[in-house]
DNA sequence: ACAGTACCCGAAAGCGCTTACGAAAGCGCT
DNA sequence: AGCGCTTTCGTAAGCGCTTTCGGGTACTGT
């Protein structure tokens, strides 16, 4: 991309329009104090009718304040991330910020180097939605990063995870996970299998301690169900379904821990001939936007992604707090068709 | 979000450690000429052992090259974009950019505003993936703009459309849509309906095309099918299969125009009881992750959407022609359990 | 009437980078 | 040796903005 000068407005156009100095013009547009109410209208007025916008390099590298947030995620093709970064960009474009999106495709080298770029970018604050950074050798330089980004000014917002130290949002894990739990032993399921992702992401740690509270709550040991670790894709459920299948022939219901794993664990189970839910219940989390379109459609738990990715912003934009803040959203039981009695 | 100065290095910094002036250390990084091979080495090492990364606005305000690009889409959360926009993020990760993403929620006004704010963000190119602007008092001054920001040197391209007068990737829809149409015509299909977005799109005027292509290979009379245009989403698909089902009761499939629409004309019939594709089959087009997944899984047309968002990119990002380019990616047909002999 | 105070506003110094422009140095040639 | 040429590098002038600092103006109190 080549060399260019603009050829749009800069703000001492405005500030001669206006009949003011450049600090004046700058000073009303910004809204800082020094500058009588009068002329601050007149100013903004002249700007507006001259269809003026400030050059936010030029703004930024003064030192002003950065209206460019950061989002990254594993994989913007996956519905759970794009569903967030829908709503973050919604919230996003209302209050005129830009947001600069990167994806890691799970990668937390990666994941740590777009870190350093947005910092290096310097942008306002950073939003990270689904982080891989488990791995100490790469957590602790991640951590001192943020930390000396937040010192400096920087917000930053993790969604669905609190490992990292700073101001999280997080859905209600543990309840919705009891929610599923119980609804499937509800309707008399005993032999069950989870498929699960990593058991390093606190989000599995959390959705299992759900399962495991309802098995409780039911006189039952979860110690004793198994627990197949793959990935939180389509792959992963895929495999996570064979293995089940193989391993463990009598179950009669799948608790994947995300929707992408239920959507592979169906097809895996169509694939085998095993009819959903005569034979075996198949249950989700997350609710992305097909779970109810699939055939049959996917009893699952329903997170507010697109608040999540909301929330996360407007957390990011409140002023900084001493101490990591969380805020929680609902996880809510969604009853659809894959779920039913195990056959007797 | 709050003013602060960074902690980072500088240019500086770079050269005085390679005993350069900020200059020559300057030109090293950037690649200009007039640097001798052996000096540029030396510098380029010690910045990579130091860490240091370009403050980027500092380098757009001094006129270099803009290494971030713009990305606006209808919506992040529709599977087709967050496709489109994966395979764009990827190309721009290994090229070392950074990416805005901006959607629209369809509504062009705000696809104008988007576009204005890339361009006074200075962006270096803008991708559109999905362009609204159709009404001509919005395509106007848009076009204008996007006029104006090539000149001063901005790349842009265009997914899927051809209507802005700029490069563009376009998949073969023409060819696509006459695949799936002759798929249909030879299994027997007569009395088929369409279900398509706003005809104002070229897309959908270029897939009617293509069906009305095929209709004449095999000797019959497109006029007579009945086109239903709603748009191209899930709620879309489930108004048009209504009304197909209200007035065209004997239809034996349906071509939606995406697989969005096609998704919510699978679960309109299945809440009328109607089998797919026993009595009716239904087609998509586009191939989003989960058609494959889908019970019955979809036939549709595939579109590399990666590859179209990656390709968008390296057409932005290539010196610019004096005549709007062209790429054109192939549309496949994929055969799936949607579609089926017509009930006899 | 005058000093003291508060309030606005303008001049100017950068933020970190790119890039004219000019100086210095090396070369072959007369 | 001296000339002009090319090549390589440094000096310095901005890019458009924010912000400190100081000067003006209009008040207040005595």
């Amino acid at each position: 991309m080549s060399t260019r000068r603009a050829a749009t407005l800069r703000l001492q156009d405005v500030a001669e329009a206006a009949g003011v100095s450049i600090a004046t013009a700058s000073r009303s547009l910004s809204g800082s104090p020094g500058v009588s109410e009068t002329v601050a209208e007149r100013v903004r007025e002249v700007a507006s009718t001259l269809g003026y916008v400030a050059n936010v390099h030029a703004r930024s590298l003064a030192g002003g304040p950065t209206r460019t947030v950061g989002l990254v995620v594993h994989e913007i093709g996956d519905p759970y991330f794009s569903e967030i970064a829908s709503g973050l960009l919604g919230v996003g474009a209302r209050e005129g910020l830009t947001v600069q999106i990167c994806h890691t495709g799970r990668d937390p080298e990666r994941e740590l180097a777009q870190l350093r770029m947005l910092i290096a970018n310097r942008v306002g604050a950073i939003v990270i939605a689904g982080s891989g950074l488990v791995d100490p050798s790469l957590q602790a330089p991640a951590k001192a990063e943020l930390q000396t980004f937040r010192r400096a000014g920087g917000r930053v917002a993790v969604i669905g995870r609190h490992h990292l130290g700073v101001d999280a949002v997080l859905p209600d894990n543990v309840e919705g996970a009891r929610a599923v739990a119980r609804h499937l032993l509800d309707l008399g399921h005993r032999r069950v299998a989870v498929a699960a992702g990593s058991r390093q992401l606190t989000t599995v740690a959390d959705r299992l301690a759900g399962l495991q509270q309802a098995f409780a709550d039911a006189g039952l040991d979860f110690a004793a169900v198994p627990v197949v670790e793959t990935d939180f894709t389509r792959a992963g459920g895929k495999a996570a379904a064979e293995q089940i299948l193989a391993e463990h022939p009598g179950v009669t219901a799948v608790l994947a821990l995300n929707d992408d794993m239920a959507i592979g664990v169906l097809s895996a189970l169509r694939a085998r001939g095993v009819s959903v839910p005569r034979e075996v219940s198949v249950t989700g989390f997350d609710d992305v936007a097909v779970a109810g379109d699939l055939a049959p459609s996917l009893t699952t738990v329903r997170l507010p992604m697109g608040e999540m990715g909301e929330q996360a912003l407007v957390l990011a934009l409140k002023k900084p707090g001493t101490r990591p803040r969380r805020r929680h959203v609902d996880a809510e039981l969604v009853v659809r068709d894959s779920s039913g009695p195990p056959p007797s």
